[in-house]
DNA sequence: GTTGTAATTTACCAATCGGTCAAATTATCA
DNA sequence: TGATAATTTGACCGATTGGTAAATTACAAC
């Protein structure tokens, strides 16, 4: 990945892996909390614990820098989706990938918020990905939602909206942390509140809010939704 | 709100009103699209047509002209919480304010990207909005719907969590209007869109994905969710 | 050891940043 | 009309920015 300007031989050293490994993850602490234009280098070599210069003998610019954490990150990012299993049951299929989704917000939420970043920005580093790989994948997995859909196992609805509602609800406790803190007290690293987060959830797009109504009879207290 | 810093009278001009209007406007469009730290004060004043000074005449800095757009723009992003009835019909009111927030997330994307950017960015210029106003209504709200809940109104579930899945499936749309558009090729504005957004939303927070069972009779097609 | 390359740092550069200042220009109103 | 205050601008400042040049140090192979 990060291949020193200087170098005559083409071999990568065990330095250059282990001083490209640190000076991505502090990238990635800078970058997912500024954004690029609002991140210096010598925010990024601070946190590195190395020199300016240094880190520009790894990589050659502070775009590079950031090309390489999109490249190596938005892979693995894309998973949980990739794991939606057209074979599958639908409700399982979605719970699971709802507390995929959750998970990921609750342990990589640097990793959310550089995206965030980006794509807020108007994604003028990642637009071809946006374009191609995530939008092919995208519209690979809506197709497997329509056909659900079209042999009536779950109800009809937009795959490409619904794709979205589970990406925006659960990478919302990572993208707007200081705000769910700001209310809640807590994020989801806090005792309990994972699995507040995901039974509310999975309650969500599994069943909705009203109360069902399996019998005429409503009866005043026991209202919560059998599931 | 723009005091000149030369003023020696305390009366505003109708000069003072217009121009000061018209920074905020370019402000607004800047900031939203860069966040402030990627923000120059020459951008905003390029895009409003005046010159550096003559901006810092009626904002002593960049950051008041920030402070500013927050404070002016964080009370109107609020309205629709506001408008949430206790009195009025649980489902009613669900499907209106979710509704409400897609219209500003359509029409008033920029101020909903100025909040994105500064949440994520841990919000180093609003924790005390945070804090303050925005978790006293959602205090408020929250409790009036534990009250729907508790008479059976709704189905039992956690009120900030759901108040936090409706902001986010909504503000998805202004947020990560790139990433929208290139997986859909249009946004909200497109034609038709809006309606497919608005009434996916509301499906999915009234009755949720599952085919609805009233019968135990499961019949293949005819799968769509009941009202 | 010696030698050649990889790794690191010091000193530096031009460009841009937020912000100031004094002077020039324009609006206001007696 | 003239005087006074409000508005606008060009020139400028010190600090910070992304990035470079060159010299120095660490290191591996022989």
């Amino acid at each position: 990945m990060a291949i020193p300007r200087a170098a005559k031989t083409q071999r990568r050293t065990r330095i250059q892996e282990e001083k490209g490994e640190q000076i991505l993850e502090a990238a990635l602490e800078v970058f997912s909390q500024h954004g690029f234009r609002g991140t210096t280098i010598d925010q990024i070599a601070e946190v590195a614990g190395m020199s300016k210069p240094n880190l520009l003998y790894y990589f050659r610019t502070k775009e590079a820098m950031h090309r390489a954490l999109i490249d190596r990150v938005l892979d693995t990012w894309l998973d949980p989706l990739r794991a939606f299993d057209a074979e599958g049951n639908p409700e399982t299929e979605i719970r699971s990938y709802i507390r995929r989704k959750l998970e990921m917000a609750r342990d990589f939420p640097r990793e959310s918020r550089l995206f965030a970043n980006e794509v807020l920005q108007g994604a003028p580093h990642i637009e071809d990905e946006l374009k191609g790989p995530l939008k092919t994948l995208v519209d690979e997995k809506a197709e497997v939602i329509r056909a659900w859909t079209r042999a009536g196992k779950i109800a009809k609805c937009d795959p490409y909206h619904l794709i979205f509602s589970i990406w925006s609800t659960t990478q919302h406790y990572a993208d707007f942390d200081v705000q769910v803190r700001a209310v809640l007290g807590q994020n989801l690293s806090g005792d309990g509140r994972f699995e507040d987060a995901a039974r509310f959830l999975e309650q969500l797009f599994v069943d909705g809010l009203m109360p069902r109504h399996r019998e005429p009879a409503t009866e005043g207290d026991e209202a919560v939704s059998g599931r």
